[in-house]
DNA sequence: AAGCAATGGTTCTCTGTCATACCTTATGCC
DNA sequence: GGCATAAGGTATGACAGAGAACCATTGCTT
């Protein structure tokens, strides 16, 4: 029995993108935005993805130790045992490298130079909404930076000061992951938590973009002056000109990207 | 065996709140933005949680249906046998009810007036960070503005202003409903789809929160006009305006909120 | 040298979830 | 009236993942 008899459930509907005709009444655009799917992957493949993002976005710099398995699993919630297989990717990837015994642990190994047959590159690139990152940093950034501007306080002003005295001592092959968390200060400091952890995602992804094109000192002489302008509004509490000082600096990442991957 | 030998594993680690303690290199904050849990419950709750904007955002209004099981299943990524449980809590709720048969359904009812014995509401209100939803809100709203005003097609004109209309015409019952549905439009013609779901996630919650305040025939004038002027200047082309006059909308929210909630 | 503590490595069981198939009910159309 | 259809309702087998306990290795401390 249980052969090809009716086949009731599980049939494709169609066309699983679009959720109702033009019904008239419910409109079909909205909906997309809110039914999107509860779970980005088999949970396995989403813990890889978030360690995936400390590592793009140089949160723990090569040399580094991971947190501890039992620390990383209870951040992530995921069993030990599925984030020792997310661990065990980054190691076949010769991404981390794990040691044994007390002051062990899983360290990040410095990248090695990009391994990918040009191929992989642009597989990666095209599976990205490049507008749709572009356009929501710029958002995030703004907002965050003018955030900060209204409601900096003493703490944060030395924090913020700091970020930015690391990106000018910043070797080349250092200047990413030191741009990165001077602009993950200022989402932090915004106040706001979802702001921030949203920065930290949309950074990862622009930072995997990013590593396709290459790094013109001119542009990066530039973006520290940016860079310094954007700290100074901030400084000077003045929200408006943080916010399009930002913009600008944002502008500028994105002029170059869509040119390069155009 | 197995006694109270040696319990090894899962230990509480002093406190999981933050990862490391003040180690001078690598900085406590920023991986808090990250190691964040990868789901935020057992994947019903998820699923729970999305339904339940759906009905909190008035995309399906009071006496619609919704998408048929096996369409929502299938949008939401979840299996079947999943989703009923979700919607078995909903009917237990009566938010919603099942009908079987050709063109049944599971279908909205209107809100039953507020059964919440005080203490549920103030429950509800406590495990919501109101100064991020706030913050965060203000900088995707004014952002999506400033997009919208910098790319508006054709379409989206006719959308925009169809929206617009529709707050007009709108009852006080469904004013909510209907002002959700423009900014929603809002963010959605931003063309950014990462924006557009994150502010129906963060417009889901701020209504769960003005359902806990008296909604006043003045300012709902003064919204009234506020909602004008930002379509205006979108329809005008001028982001800069777009993006003042959303955040001074956006603020006057936030100050009824900070009042009431304080 | 011995012991302790913190880490990675391993194994087990049990629960939640998925996929699939099938049943039941109601409606419209012929 | 009968049938096709689309929806909700139910049952079951397989599997991924969580949780807990254990083992193995290392380096610091005494």
């Amino acid at each position: 029995m249980a052969t090809s008899g009716r086949a009731d459930d599980t049939r494709p509907a169609a066309r699983a993108g679009e959720a109702e005709g033009g019904a008239g009444d419910t409109a079909p655009g909205p909906l997309d935005s809110v039914l999107r799917p509860v779970r980005a992957g088999n949970g396995f493949e989403e813990a890889l993805e978030q360690v995936l993002q400390l590592l793009r976005l140089g949160l723990v710099p090569p040399g580094e130790r991971l947190p501890s398995e039992r620390e990383l699993s209870q951040h992530l919630r995921i069993s030990r045992v599925t984030l020792r297989e997310v661990l065990k990717v980054l190691q076949d990837q010769n991404m981390v490298e794990s040691r044994r015994g007390r002051y062990g642990g899983t360290f990040v190994l410095p990248r090695t130079a990009a391994p990918d047959g040009d191929g992989e590159l642009r597989r990666r690139i095209a599976a990205v909404d490049v507008e749709d990152t572009l356009r929501f940093r710029e958002v995030l950034e703004a907002g965050a930076a003018g955030l900060c501007a209204e409601g900096l306080t003493a703490e944060g002003e030395g924090r913020l000061r700091g970020a930015l005295d690391a990106t000018r001592g910043a070797r080349l092959e250092d200047y990413r992951r030191q741009d990165t968390l001077l602009h993950l200060t200022l989402a932090e400091l915004s106040g706001s938590r979802t702001l921030a952890a949203q920065y930290a995602a949309v950074r990862a992804t622009l930072n995997e973009l990013l590593d396709g094109i290459p790094l013109l000192v001119r542009n990066l002489e530039h973006s520290q002056q940016q860079h310094a302008a954007v700290v100074e509004a901030v400084l000077d509490r003045d929200p408006d000109a943080a916010r399009e000082m930002m913009r600008e600096h944002c502008g500028g990442t994105a002029a170059l990207l869509r040119g390069f991957l155009a």
